[in-house]
DNA sequence: TGTACATCAGTGAACGCGCGTTCACTGATGTAC
DNA sequence: TGTACATCAGTGAACGCGCGTTCACTGATGTAC
């Protein structure tokens, strides 16, 4: 094996090189099309027999568990890309349009992260929720010095993450982005945020 | 047929007497059991074979449907018993804090009422949304009677539904419902609704 | 350098599951004469 | 009052579906001597 080796050149018909990246891509995809997706749905999509990926995860909570870190990830990162905190009303309010949007863009992906089922046993899953609870409570912290971070903070995400559920499932409705992301900046300043 | 016989009473080995209204209590106690249902579970559960609940629901969503205005209906008489509209920043809050505890009484039915799939083309349905709908529209019309009622209506009810389902997903936990009644007390308060 | 062998990463058939829905049917009921 | 008949409200077998998971397997790869 010499360092110019890529996984993808080392594919062969039998082996497939880096099937692992590969399901967790094609999952991905699967998800941002908006479709949920099965074990066997994704191993066609890869073109790997049905019981490939048992040899990746332990199962399809762990597949599940490994997008959702990936969406965590992708949402702090796409909020702060170098995780610098928010440190005005207006930057946090420019985090929950950025919330809403993302979870608008990818809903099947949203869910999932936030969606009833959620295995606290994976550590990575825990890390990446926590990394970006950590975020947006440090920013609160920032913005609002004076004033008991945790009902607001619990305020302002409920409001936020309700404002994504209700657009998700239909009970606002919004002819684009920019229609969505006004209602959001809207409602902000309806509480006084602005 | 005389006026006492009851539709039970009329139950034979064959004839069921009134499936209809059987279907849909066993189905909601199912949903209140916190499961989802099938068409055929629903059947088993009712001692009636699989194919019975067609002579009374076109098809699964047509159940689903009757079950949704079953919730919408008993929501909002439970936000107000005469459709009393809230007079009162404090009764507004209290229909939040009922709004909630709904949610986590029943939260199969609660998705199943505010999940995203939604048959539009039930007229039932539309109108049992409708009525919820105007009570709490009336009520912040009442209360806030200077502020444009749609900016601020869609914050209140995007925080409580935010609360309602971060609670169900688990991202927010409580002990106890009295837990959850003062955490969404205090988020409103965090607002200066108190 | 060549070879034996352990390990890795796939395959393919099969399991049992529950689902929604269709079909032709039949038992029970209500009604018109 | 009795009877013929239409209608209603069930049954039960069957369809095809996709799913998660298991199992024994085999082809490909890497390594130790």
């Amino acid at each position: 094996m010499d360092d110019e080796s890529t996984p993808e050149s080392r594919r062969s018909g039998y082996h497939h090189g880096d099937l692992r990246a590969s399901l967790l891509s094609t999952a991905m995809e699967m998800l941002e099309a908006g479709e949920s997706f099965s074990l066997r749905a994704v191993a066609r999509e890869a073109g790997v027999s049905p019981t490939a990926p048992y040899r990746h995860f332990a199962d399809r909570e762990a597949l599940e568990s490994a997008l959702a870190v990936q969406g965590f990830d992708d949402l702090r990162r796409r909020l702060s890309a170098d995780d610098a905190r928010a440190s005005s009303v207006e930057e946090l309010v420019g985090f929950a349009v950025t919330y809403v949007a993302f979870a608008l863009e990818r809903p099947a992906l949203f869910s999932l992260m936030f969606g009833r089922e959620c295995d606290d046993s994976d550590d990575e899953r825990v890390r990446a929720a926590g990394d970006l609870h950590a975020l947006l409570a440090d920013s609160l912290g920032d913005v609002f010095p004076d004033r008991d971070p945790g009902p607001l903070a619990t305020a302002l995400w409920s409001l936020t993450h309700g404002l994504a559920f209700l657009h998700l499932d239909g009970k606002l409705s919004a002819a684009s982005a920019d229609e969505v992301a006004a209602r959001v900046r809207t409602s902000f300043a309806a509480l006084g945020f602005s």
